[in-house]
DNA sequence: TCTTAAATGTGACGGACGTCATATTCCTTT
DNA sequence: AAAGGAATATGACGTCCGTCACATTTAAGA
């Protein structure tokens, strides 16, 4: 019941959904389910990849990692998602590294296993071009607001993001549970954490753009002009 | 003659090195050819596009450009070079700017004759393929020197770039022919150009890594170290 | 060759932000 | 409920680097 649960999963995968279900279950047998424990490594920046990606449960977090401890985010991986098909795609080393952030299960293909499925199934290889797309318009987008912005402009610009991609309208705002932390705002714009504590503060006080209650961040509306 | 001058180039495009002259001669009729003067706008960020480009003759600079006249530069594109096709790919606008360094040469298609093109030789697909992951991947470097390098170490390893790139060795070191402005410089790191002049000269007086003769840097060889 | 614009060089100054250090509060786990 | 570790808060301090301002050199066009 544990492997029927995994199947389960990859019926949800939308890079799957049109896959029927004999198709799913064919892949399903392809591959081999993995779990990962909270902040484990899953491959790292400049080695080379033989392996794609699906995630199953949980969240992972697509990086780059500096000699002294520093990383920077490029992404954030849930349910559904996946990764590492690049070094499959063009044989070069891995352009970034893996890992998990929270107690996450993977589904893996091997090299072969990948490309045997997506020569048996060409739409597949549409839906990755788009995601790699997607993911080149997000990286010049990043380039842009390291290069043009400050760590304030930055970290408004990644909250109106959070509310755009998963906040809910209320009465007082966009609403984003599970805010993310300091810490981890500061890891995606590229700043420090003491930096990120001080603006969210003035943001708080001075701007009362943000207000937080527990976990839950509230954003005001209709406030796009802040980042000039 | 003119015309035949510029079927003579498609020839040399690496992208089609593949199609043979009768469909090479196909795709010069399906296409125009445009010239634009230095410094003219192609196309511009978050326009929709409907155009792909191979550079003929001349340098067209792929670029995101600020409402106060900053820029920075994404990618430098020469004689052979194509740019445009993302937007026809996945029909989202314009993730950059592209602007002609100097006088320069373009074939056009347009959308219809782009697809055309793709679906009677399935093999560029893969090539332009393959050149999309390389822009990522550039741009994840590109991410990566500006979250965890200052000025200085960002432009050395410009310059070792360059010197990989199009540099020719010589007893001295490696000679790069037409070095790039101290603004040029500036416009790809992500600094502004007094700056760059004042780390050049740290880098030519204090460590001797850079000479310069003309327009040519002389770049002092086995320096990776120096980036730490 | 002369003229003008572009490229380079340099000083002064201020502000954004990283780092270190230390509190305090919050949350999780037993 | 107690304990221990995250997460947040906040001050002090230094420095990298942008901006402005102007001088000087180089290159290009007429």
């Amino acid at each position: 019941m544990y492997e029927t649960n995994i199947y389960l999963h990859l019926k949800n995968v939308p890079l799957f959904n049109n896959l029927t279900n004999e198709q799913l279950k064919i892949l399903f047998g392809a591959g081999i389910t993995k779990r990962f424990p909270k902040d484990r490594l899953i491959f790292y920046q400049h080695d080379p990849g033989d392996t794609f990606y699906i995630v199953v449960t949980g969240k992972v977090k697509i990086t780059l990692l500096n000699e002294d401890g520093k990383e920077i985010v490029l992404s954030l991986l849930k349910e559904g998602g996946f990764f590492g098909e690049m070094s499959l795609l063009d044989n070069q080393t891995r352009s970034a590294s893996a890992v998990s952030v929270e107690d996450t299960t993977l589904f893996l293909l091997t090299r072969n296993q990948f490309h045997k499925l997506i020569s048996n199934h060409p739409g597949l290889l549409t839906k990755i071009f788009n995601e790699i797309c997607a993911r080149l318009r997000h990286a010049n987008e990043k380039i842009e607001s390291l290069a043009f912005l400050d760590v304030y402009g930055r970290t408004i610009r990644l909250l109106q993001q959070l509310a755009h991609e998963q906040g809910e309208k209320t009465k007082a705002g966009i609403e984003i549970s599970h805010a993310p932390t300091h810490k981890e705002i500061a890891s995606i714009v590229g700043a420090s954490r003491e930096t990120i504590t001080r603006i969210i503060k003035v943001l708080k006080d001075n701007h009362t753009l943000v207000s937080y209650k527990g976990r839950k961040v509230i954003l005001r509306e209709h406030t796009s002009n802040l980042l000039l």
